[in-house]
DNA sequence: TCTGGGGTCCTAGGACCC
DNA sequence: TCTGGGGTCCTAGGACCC
């Protein structure tokens, strides 16, 4: 069998690091809570469920997504603390600081990685790119006391799997001649883009590691996996094809919102309430960011998890629930059927800046202007006194559920807004509870 | 494993139109 | 009334990611 070839020409033709945090969300606790060193740490404690364990936990075989209860039972002296977002997002922003102050060509990929490319930077800095990735990783380690794993390799699929491959604390740099031996460890479920479909079928061809994918026939490739597939078959092959980019997001091409509840329903009215909290939260969010939708889309959950889903355009983009409530509704008049639902969805799509926003041919200006006010007043009233304390009425039945209370709702009085006549109370779910 | 939440992108297939 | 075939546009859902 002739030998593939992976490119040989240089150690790096193209030098992409990438920088993946030691269980992100514990080690910063850690890092701000010296007491907390050593010990098992788990994070997530407001839902349940764990969402990030420290090295100390997992070593105990307490991981993401094991229940509390469960993990307790592993280890009663566990540490739990409830996510602490904002802390953690601090650290992430420092850390891209960091490794921005060694080259602008990082990618924020997500709160706790990155990518840098640092193709060229070797003459430069006089450095082999092995010293300039490892110079990076100490700064981030040194100056945030958390630490994280890099790769370092000719693409961001390739990195990832370098960074993968020793952790915690791991720097593990794989030049073109190597690539073979890091592909024939790799499992086919463990490439960046192959999930568990993608690897059952693969397996079904005869495929069993990352390296019989890569040297496979482009055309089998494409047949099996598409156009993804020969995107992920060249990054693997040492050709970089998603470049390292260092644009800063700060915007949305979907905003969703969704929620699990317990335990199911089949009321129509109780999906109801559901849904309308969910529109309210997404467009809250679309709110901050200063966005409006074109389109909304709901999604039911079943208890056996199957999905039903519908989504309408809008005449004229908004980012109003009391507006959008009017399109919800009819969605879920045609998507709903007896059945056991635990969770609901809202996504809000085509989203547009909210002042290039046209009025529709029809619209009444006076009206919407109208809800543009009480949408700011709700906005500010909320910011103060709490998410949801001024919300639409018809998504009360949401509190009901969701605090556990069976049959008492909370003792609020609803009042009309100022402005708002009874009949548009009566056409559209808007009346408001007042604290 | 009885399964959380928030995103992105791709694609098969239906609707509609020559 | 039946018969093709082919193009475009759109959407629901799938697959994947953290």
């Amino acid at each position: 069998m002739p030998t593939h070839e992976f490119i040989t020409l240089h150690s790096f033709p193209t030098a992409i690091l990438h920088i993946d945090c030691d269980a992100f969300f514990a080690s910063v606790e850690q890092a701000i809570h010296p007491e907390y060193r050593g010990k098992p740490v788990v994070t997530g404690g407001e839902r349940g469920i764990i969402a990030a364990a420290s090295y100390e936990a997992k070593a105990k075989g307490i991981k993401r997504g094991v229940t509390l209860r469960e993990a307790l039972k592993i280890d009663p002296r566990l540490i739990i603390l409830p996510t602490d977002y904002e802390t953690c997002s601090l650290f992430s922003r420092r850390m891209f600081d960091i490794m921005r102050a060694h080259t602008s060509e990082i990618e924020e990929y997500s709160i706790d990685e990155g990518f840098a490319d640092i193709t060229g930077l070797r003459r430069v800095k006089r450095k082999t790119y092995e010293d300039i990735a490892r110079g990076i990783q100490q700064d981030i380690e040194l100056q945030l006391g958390i630490t994280v794993s890099a790769g370092l390799s000719l693409s961001k699929g390739l990195a990832k799997l370098c960074s993968k491959f020793r952790k915690p604390a791991g720097f593990t740099a794989v030049p073109g001649r190597y690539i073979h031996i890091l592909l024939e460890r790799t499992r086919l479920e463990d490439i960046w883009g192959i999930g568990q479909a993608s690897a059952a079928l693969l397996h079904k061809n005869g495929m069993r590691t990352a390296l019989d994918l890569a040297r496979s026939e482009e055309w089998r490739i494409r047949r099996l996996l598409g156009k993804l597939g020969v995107e992920i078959w060249h990054e693997l092959n040492g050709r970089s094809v998603y470049p390292v980019d260092p644009r800063h997001k700060d915007s949305y091409q979907s905003i969703s919102k969704f929620k699990t509840f317990s335990p199911p329903t089949t009321d129509k009215q109780q999906v109801k309430a559901f849904l309308l909290r969910n529109l309210e939260s997404a467009c809250i969010k679309a709110r901050r960011y200063s966005l409006a939708a074109q389109e909304v889309h709901i999604t039911l959950r079943t208890q056996d998890f199957r999905h039903f889903s519908l989504g309408a355009h809008l005449n004229r983009a908004s980012a109003n629930p009391m507006e959008l409530a009017k399109v919800v509704d009819p969605l879920l008049d045609k998507i709903f059927q007896p059945n056991q639902f635990r969770a609901t969805g809202v996504v809000l799509t085509k989203l547009i800046s909210d002042d290039c926003i046209q009025l529709a041919l029809f619209s009444d200006p006076v009206r919407i202007e109208k809800f543009e006010q009480a949408a700011r007043i709700i906005d500010l009233i909320n910011a103060k006194y709490g998410k949801h304390t001024l919300h639409i009425a018809s998504s009360l039945a949401a509190d009901k559920q969701h605090t556990g209370q069976r049959g008492r709702l909370p003792e609020r009085k609803t009042t009309l807004l100022k402005g708002e006549t009874a009949r548009q109370r009566l056409k559209y779910p808007m009346a408001l509870i007042e604290v």
